[in-house]
DNA sequence: GCGTAATATGCCTTGACAAGCATATACTCG
DNA sequence: CGAGTATATGCTTGTCAAGGCATATTACGC
């Protein structure tokens, strides 16, 4: 669990990260709202917090989490090089949530399916690459 | 392994994708640039191409893999709620990744102070929430 | 100090997955 | 056809993390 991509891997930890987007939670709160029980969410949030997502705040008994910029901000750097792939057709990402909305796996299937159709450059008859 | 967050969870993987940004590879050329094993190579792959990260074009005996847009507009979909944090101050990434640098884990030690040094609200003194 | 609410932590079990190795498949050339 | 290259797949094993449950900790009001 070294990297901030692993730690939002976890669905119950990004369904909390959302929750905390419009304010700051009790540990309470968030175990209602994502009907998790509560160890389980007191574990998710030590998680996020030593990785830096979130940070707490004490009052009384209960601790109020908030969001923290850095991690997210690093996810995003990693994307951007990648945002060149898109820019232009949008629509690219409406047609992949259609086919892995419904219980996903389906669309691996599918994409598999036209990649094996996918022809080879009929130029490039030639083969025997050297080792170097 | 269901969702496009774990699949990018995984730190061969988005090797990868990294490589396929400049320019289509086979998977040979992966697995020399990346210094890993062939099945290993081959195994990323197959899990890239069945969540639509990839697909394959034939070409004589290898497969050469380029990118998808889809799944990876999906992550930066998720991400969009996210970045009215980071909206303006655009250091605090810089911060993030200098205590993050040295072998990850120390910031969370740090984060961990700040937080336990984080002061409640003077005025919230009183408790006993009501359960509604 | 006692009861109670809110949160954190420890232990254990279970499932998932990445790596390693061997092997199968597909294609090319001579 | 036979050898060689490129890629995929099957099986096994070690590791690690999430969930469940019990319990510890902290803070409050009375």
């Amino acid at each position: 669990m070294t990297s901030v991509f692993e730690i939002i891997a976890e669905p119950n930890r990004r369904a909390i990260l959302s929750l905390l987007v419009s304010s700051e939670q009790s540990v309470r709160a968030i175990e209602r709202q994502l009907r998790m029980a509560q160890p389980a969410v007191s574990k998710h949030l030590r998680v996020l917090r030593e990785a830096g997502f979130v940070e707490a705040t004490v009052d009384a008994q209960r601790r109020l989490y908030r969001l923290t910029p850095a991690p997210l901000q690093e996810v995003d750097a990693w994307l951007a090089p990648f945002r060149q792939l898109w820019s232009g057709h949008v629509d690219a990402l409406e047609r992949h949530l259609d086919r892995t909305a419904r219980t996903a796996q389906p669309a691996a299937t599918k994409t598999n399916a036209r990649t094996n159709k996918t022809k080879a450059t009929p130029a490039a008859k030639k083969h025997a690459r050297r080792r170097s």
